[in-house]
DNA sequence: CCAAAAGTGTTAGTCGTACACCCATGT
DNA sequence: ACATGGGTGTACGACTAACACTTTTGG
């Protein structure tokens, strides 16, 4: 390969996340809005321009604490978009990951010197994004259902612990489906995946509740 | 972003496949060997460098016809490979698909401009690789057991159908374990992933095998 | 003692697993 | 007719799904 051929040069590499949290039952999706061009003033997912001298995931982090002030996110790969015109400016391909995080254990930068009302947006609400984050963000959704089905990833939602129908709630919601109470606790004990703990939830006039939380084991049983 | 920060430039793709077929019971990779710098005469993978004007399969597939001669190939995107230093000669991040063919219907190429000796070799026995091929192809190994178990992949070995006792094999090479007959016969038809066909194999002097073949369906149910 | 939500156990049905016999072919 | 490998059914155990009552708390 030739260096200074012009077919390989202009390109550049975005790293784009959908971060992804669950509220009281409701799914939601941290965007930002863009306070510089290209799509300034514009709605977009937490994203930008990977340095030459990065890893792709460490640019990811770099970018999502640059514009939503947070760190340390789990995120999974989860497709490429790579339309040589999905950008304006040159020829950027997209990396996207997506995560999910407990929203109360990350506090969100709303305002940062890039990034202007950083915060959670219910998934069946999300406005006109730049770029193709529409898009990104659908197959995001999918790949996100996929996922907590086969895999530890609500772990990282709950590093504290949940409790059962804390837990069952977001399955539902993400999943857009009912679970009996007592089959779901049966079915998630099962997987392996977690245990309990002495701790109790605080109470509100009903029967508190046990505290679980994620094993660290990379087990990939099935959960539904 | 500024296009002319030097932290944008001097940014390549490489795309990266690792295309299995299974020969005999054997699961085997296509590899080939370079003639040109950087890594001249050693083996690698099938890839190349992204023009800045394709999308990332485009690229990946036109790579694979020009060192191998093959085309139209099923390609699942697997992971990235971003270490700086990964490439010698500027900053490569690898884009890595995998797939698996029939190697009866995709006559190799085994010399073109820039490649010699592309063929099929075991996985149990790779040759050292450039760049950080071998740490792919481990990779792609890996996910090609999962993914096979969860998806109609195999339908992409079996283009024309296949028999029973055929694809048991491939499964049972690939996954390393063993089925009963029968019933690996009831849980791949429960799937509902493939179909009887009128057909019979060739016979060569035991009774002939029904032949199967993958339905155009994405269901995503589990095969094991 | 009442309302609200958590916790538990049993039964029926379905699915997976283990296993043995018959069948179609070429020689 | 025999050797080779393909095709089928059944019985047992494990898992899944449906379902109702009891327990703990705050008010």
């Amino acid at each position: 390969m030739e260096v200074n051929n012009p077919r390989y040069q202009n390109q550049g590499i975005h790293v784009v996340s959908a971060i992804f949290t669950v509220d009281k039952g409701i799914t939601k999706v941290l965007i930002i809005k863009r306070k510089n061009e290209p799509f300034k003033g514009e709605w977009s997912l937490v994203s930008g321009a990977l340095y030459n001298d990065e890893e792709v995931m460490t640019g990811m982090q770099r970018e999502i604490k640059e514009k939503a002030g947070i760190e340390n996110i789990h995120l999974e790969l989860f497709d490429i978009f790579s339309n040589p015109k999905r950008s304006p400016l040159m020829r950027m391909v997209a990396i996207c990951y997506l995560g999910i995080v407990d929203k109360d254990k990350y506090k969100i930068l709303k305002d940062t010197l890039k990034t202007s009302d950083a915060d959670w947006h219910p998934i069946e609400q999300i406005p006109k994004l730049a770029y193709d984050h529409n898009e990104i963000l659908n197959k995001a959704i999918d790949k996100l259902k996929e996922r907590i089905k086969e895999s530890d990833l609500l772990s990282h939602l709950y590093p504290t612990g949940f409790t059962m129908p804390e837990i069952q709630k977001v399955y539902e919601s993400i999943l857009n489906i009912e679970f009996d109470r007592r089959n779901f606790r049966k079915k998630i004990l099962s997987t392996g995946l977690i245990t309990e703990t002495n701790r109790m939830e605080k109470f509100d006039g009903n029967k508190p509740a046990k505290i679980y939380v994620f094993k660290d084991s990379q087990d990939v049983k099935n959960v539904f």
